[in-house]
RNA sequence: GCCCUUGUGGCGGAAUCGGUAGACGCGUUGGACUUAAAAUCCAAUCGGGGCUAUACCUCGGUGCCAGUUCAAGUCUGGCCAAGGGCACCA
């Protein structure tokens, strides 16, 4: 064994005997129980990042802890592949995104074999393979036969840098996603999931997700956005014309209703022509105009003051018979609700706003009993008691927002209604490299699916990336032109591809039965392998991603595809990788590439390190000095090795009964095994399994320190604790274990060994130190004799001479003794 | 504004049930080895005070203020700060 650690070498032979021996490869006939450890699959961009490390390596480690547990466990990869930046350097350098994608996975992938994930390689897939997308599109036109793919004529997210639409979902502060411009509204047909059909099941299935952070399920549970209130239709009395219409608001406080004193529509609304009189008609054209020029982010910003225009119309609120004008203002939105909002400014903070600006009158429906408002100077939001609403003055408001809206059921004129605020997802994208969504649009038999036998819809290569304002895809001679299905007629091609997220919301399936070529998946094996047990990945997709793998799952259930519900049972969200504080990124700096790392220190390192400074969930702070101290550490586990390589055998045999030093070092060993154990089931919580690497490394140190001559005994033990600690460090430093192992003799690999086990019994100290306070303050400290009664700790405790003295002349009024612990006394 | 998460030394962070606060590491300081350096090893390292000094003793301390308890980083109530999410959603 060579004296000091030379991971550049050793690395390189290992990888290449784990890829010659498919030694991670996953079989679907075991006995054994399953276990599903799934990272979020990459983008190949052409680079690994750290977060990339650190995701990767928690989950490599998850699967190989179960693996040596006893567990058959499928951890595999792939690429979500389709997406804009292949496109743009098409545009840019003329090079096929597919070219470009390919050289990109060939060189990640060998970055992923060099960091020693232990993946399945031979389920890999990628998700711009034919093989992938045709059965992308075969889902999407089972969607489309349940009626939950559509296509509909709609005000949508257009983003002009990226030249296509954009799914709300991606859509950050008015902001794309990718890019970061400016998002406008645009009118257009595009292709729709009716993700909103499963609002309901999305928002209750999250108390199922036990093993999901609070903070995904409250941002999924907002991002559902569900209310509950009332429909009211209110009769407008002057319509121009003398037209018989009604207007129908969305409220969620119907108890408020007494107060309405105006009403909003938003600028968008459809009827609004109608509404308005030829004296107003002027106004509010020029307000709508002024309002369509509006980008998103001005139209939603919060602070802006309220403005509108009134119609010159008015409604009879038939609760009390009185008469309130109708506005418009861009308050109101035209996509939520009914797009026109019953205006009580008593009780709502924005109405109360915009009444004040434009002098409209107020009437107090709500009181607090104890401390009435009359609404002067703030509208008052909280729960009270009605006033001024008839027959129902008097009614907690919690009660008549139930009376009030059922007399409006009774009456004709209202219901209840339930209110969601996610929107259909939008899934039509105007680029080339993505799948193809596999519609035909004929001439006489109009939109017409792509009957299943002619899948896949290939992308054409015939395509001209230099234009500017549309897909390329349009570009090509031979794509669009195709014949009906139907009626043999002309038909032309869709020339929209499909959202990536749609590809990588259904990859986790795919992975179960990755090379089937006749169907999507057998669903046994789906049924078999889902639902993930662990799934491990950034924050960013707490909405997009995870909650689009939701609904497909759900889709593909009522498909009669699968069998269960929910797709992720554990979600292990992990934090981002820092450095110097702020996000590493390209544009300040602060990143550190992986391949410097394992050039230097070597994959172990950048493995052990990337887990050993904070639990995964939080942020991770990179420091060149952690990643110096890692290296130094594995070195010192090495030299531990090679420096006493002649005392270590594996077949060790420890003796019944062994001297007192050596029963020390076997039970730091055992506890060691428990709570590293521990630490990994409990939250993968692997910076403190790396402090007791370190801990029980120290222990081993200590004990060969002090040995001057060395018992088979003492070689027995310490064949114990050294073959442990490799052990129990291989999940982590992968490399360096197996080198180590087969340097001790093992023949086969350290990856094929059963995890550790404990003794209960041995796993704690053959002694216990004792405190002992007085009045909650510790004030002494004794060893005991593990065995003792709380009778002879007290007996103890009362003996110990600084006790003695402490409560000389005192009152013990009470003794609490926890067993084997503390005792505390207190006097008085 | 609403919701979620987090607040512990110089730093990253430990601390099953309420029971020794600061494990382990980084950094720093001192020392050993060396011609020297690197590497390695050893020791100290929350703050204030006491003691010539070591040992030791003592007081304070987990964002802030209260409370419950023999005992609170941990439980309860009220605040404050940071990060994240949602947001004219009626």
């Amino acid at each position: 064994m060579k004296e000091s650690y030379y991971p550049q070498e050793l690395e390189p032979r290992w990888q290449k005997y784990y890829e010659d021996n498919k030694t991670f490869k996953t079989y679907d006939d075991s006995d054994k129980p399953k276990y599903y450890a799934l990272s979020m699959f990459p983008y190949p961009s052409g680079k690994l990042h750290m977060g990339h490390v650190r995701n990767y390596t928690i989950t490599d480690v998850i699967a190989r802890f179960k693996r040596m547990n006893g567990f058959n466990v499928l951890h595999p990869i792939g690429w979500d592949s389709f997406g804009l930046p292949a496109e743009n350097a098409a545009m840019q350098h003329g090079v096929d995104p597919a070219k470009w994608t390919d050289e990109n996975i060939a060189y990640m992938t060998g970055q992923l074999k060099r960091l020693g994930l232990s993946y399945d390689w031979d389920r890999e897939v990628t998700t711009c393979k034919e093989e992938y997308y045709k059965w992308t599109q075969w889902l999407f036109l089972q969607l489309y036969k349940k009626g939950l793919a559509y296509k509909k004529e709609a005000a949508v997210n257009w983003c002009d840098k990226c030249g296509t639409v954009l799914a709300n979902e991606q859509v950050i502060d008015g902001k794309c996603w990718r890019c970061d411009s400016t998002v406008e509204k645009k009118y257009l047909s595009q292709w729709f999931f009716k993700i909103t059909d499963y609002a309901e099941d999305l928002l209750k299935d999250l108390d199922q997700l036990k093993g999901w952070g609070d903070n995904v399920k409250t941002m999924q549970a907002n991002w559902i956005g569900k209310s509950t209130g009332a429909i009211f239709r209110f009769k407008v009395v002057d319509a121009p014309n003398g037209e018989d219409i009604e207007v129908p608001v969305y409220t969620t406080r119907p108890d408020t209703v007494h107060g309405i004193t105006y009403l909003v529509v938003a600028p968008e609304y459809k009827d609004i022509e109608k509404l308005t009189t030829p004296e107003n008609k002027k106004a509010v054209e020029e307000y709508r105009a002024n309002a369509r020029k509006m980008n998103e982010i001005e139209r939603l910003s919060t602070e802006r003051p309220k403005t509108g225009v009134p119609l010159g119309t008015h409604c009879i609120n038939p609760f009390n018979g009185e008469k309130f004008p109708l506005w418009t203002a861009d308050y109101a939105l035209v996509e939520y609700g009914t797009g026109a909002v019953m205006a009580v400014p008593t009780h709502d903070t924005r109405d109360y706003a915009f009444a004040k600006k434009y002098n409209l009158p107020m009437k107090v429906v709500i009181q607090n009993p104890e401390n009435p408002s009359d609404c002067k100077d703030e509208a008052y939001t909280e729960e009270g008691v009605l006033v001024n609403s008839n027959e129902f003055n008097g009614m907690k408001n919690t009660e008549a927002k139930k009376a009030i809206t059922q007399k409006a059921v009774d009456g004709g004129f209202g219901e209840f209604k339930t209110q969601y605020r996610l929107r259909d997802w939008l899934i039509s994208r105007q680029r080339y490299w993505g799948a193809p969504i596999p519609i035909v649009y004929c001439d006489k038999c109009g939109i017409q699916p792509v009957p299943e036998d002619q899948l896949p819809v290939r992308l054409p290569k015939d395509v001209d990336f230099s234009v500017v304002g549309k897909s390329p895809i349009t570009t090509s001679p031979t794509f669009k032109d195709t014949v009906c299905p139907k009626c043999g007629g002309h038909a032309v091609r869709e020339t929209d591809t499909m959202d990536t997220f749609v590809c990588s919301s259904w990859y986790y399936l795919r992975y179960a039965d990755a090379r089937n070529s006749e169907k999507c998946f057998d669903r046994d094996l789906v049924n078999k392998w889902l639902p993930v047990d662990q799934y491990v990945g950034g924050i960013e997709h707490a909405i997009l991603h995870l909650l689009y793998s939701r609904f497909f799952t759900k889709a593909l259930r009522d498909c009669g595809l699968l069998d269960f519900d929910e797709p992720f049972k554990n979600l292990l969200t992990q934090g981002m990788v820092l450095k110097d504080g702020s996000k590493m990124s390209k544009s300040k700096g602060n990143t550190v590439d992986p391949d410097e790392i394992f050039e230097n220190y070597g994959a172990d390192t950048a493995r052990l390190f990337i887990l050993s400074d904070s639990p995964p969930a939080r942020d991770f702070d990179w420091s060149d000095a952690g990643v110096e101290g890692c290296y130094k550490f594995l070195n010192r586990v090495w030299r531990l090795f090679s420096a006493n390589q002649d005392k270590i055998t594996l077949d060790y045999k420890l003796p019944d009964k062994v001297q007192k030093y050596n029963d020390d070092l076997i039970r730091t060993v055992h506890m060691a095994i428990k709570s590293i154990t521990n630490d990994i089931s409990n939250d993968f919580q692997f910076n403190t399994v790396i402090s007791r690497y370190r801990e029980l490394t120290n222990s081993i140190y200590d004990y060969v320190g002090k040995r001057k001559e060395w018992t088979e005994e003492d070689k027995a033990v310490f064949s114990f604790a050294a073959t442990s600690l490799i052990k129990l460090m291989s999940p982590v430093t992968v490399f360096m274990a197996d080198e180590i192992w087969h340097e001790l003799g093992a023949k086969t690999s350290i990856h094929d060994e059963k995890w550790c086990e404990w003794d209960e019994n041995l796993a704690k100290a053959s002694s216990i130190t004792l405190v002992v306070q007085v009045n909650g303050k510790v004030k002494d400290r004794i060893e005991v004799d593990e065995g003792l009664s709380n009778d002879e700790l007290k007996e103890t405790a009362l003996n110990s001479p600084k006790i003695k003295e402490l409560t000389e002349g005192k009152t013990i009024i009470k003794t609490i003794v926890v067993p084997k612990k503390l005792v505390n006394l207190v006097v008085k």
